[in-house]
DNA sequence: TCCTAATATAAGTTGCAACTTATATTAGGA
DNA sequence: TCCTAATATAAGTTGCAACTTATATTAGGA
């Protein structure tokens, strides 16, 4: 089941639904709209990634009159977290690894934000 | 590249060489020994994977004589620990999530490993 | 009851990732 | 220099995931 949640989260599609229901819940026509727009692809192939998400425990479904609102479900994207918490080294330090490895990238993206404050660290701090 | 990352972790072969380069820096070859021990893949098959892990940077490579001691490298794992981040209810409230969902299973595990101390939430903790 | 809207499922196609076998590369030892 | 060990790369095959179009399902409104 754990196997699921990664073979879920390793397609784009899928990780851009759950970015966009992050932002608060959805009915699957706006996630369709959305990924049609970016995407370009169908409503079924939409439908078809939101079966996966769900099988994977990475949403959750409410039927609303003939809508299914569509939410994320934070106890998968735990079975992740789990997961990696195996490797204690990435979160020792994880401040040192990103400040080698990931620096320019963090910078870039700060920048094209518009220089917003940074909002590196928050929970996963404090380790 | 955090796409890399993604896709990289998509494949249970390649997640299980991540386990086990956690317990320890290890050659190619021992690498390759144990995934034809444990799926039946060729040496050939476990290079690949582990150019994948690599090219992903979730691997760092030493060359040793004519051996390539492989190792997890902290960094990879970091960008999919910023990327989890970003879903705030995930973190949290962990324990709350796992509680609900993995309980069961965590259970299971345990009574597997002899009934050893409970090695719950390390770092993340604290939040 | 019929129509429409919203969504899921069925069935078929196709590109690509994960494999294979064969071979190239590199380093060290006799 | 030649042989072997360790590993990576080349080239080819193949199953499956991600799509497609067509259709079933479900709920509500006229």
């Amino acid at each position: 089941m754990s196997v699921e949640v990664f073979d879920a989260l390793g397609d784009p599609v899928r990780r851009r639904i759950l970015e966009l229901l992050n932002e608060g819940e959805r009915p699957a026509g706006v996630i369709a709209e959305a990924l049609r727009a970016q995407f370009g692809i169908s409503q079924p192939a939409a439908s078809q990634h939101l079966r996966v998400l769900r099988e994977a425990g990475l949403v959750t479904v409410r039927a609303e009159g003939t809508r299914r609102v569509y939410g994320v479900d934070a106890a998968g994207l735990a079975v992740v977290q789990e997961w990696l918490a195996r490797f204690a080294d990435a979160f020792a330090q994880p401040l040192d690894a990103l400040e080698t490895e990931l620096a320019r990238g963090r910078r870039e993206r700060r920048l094209a934000r518009g220089a917003a404050p940074d909002r590196r660290g928050r929970d996963r701090r404090a380790g």
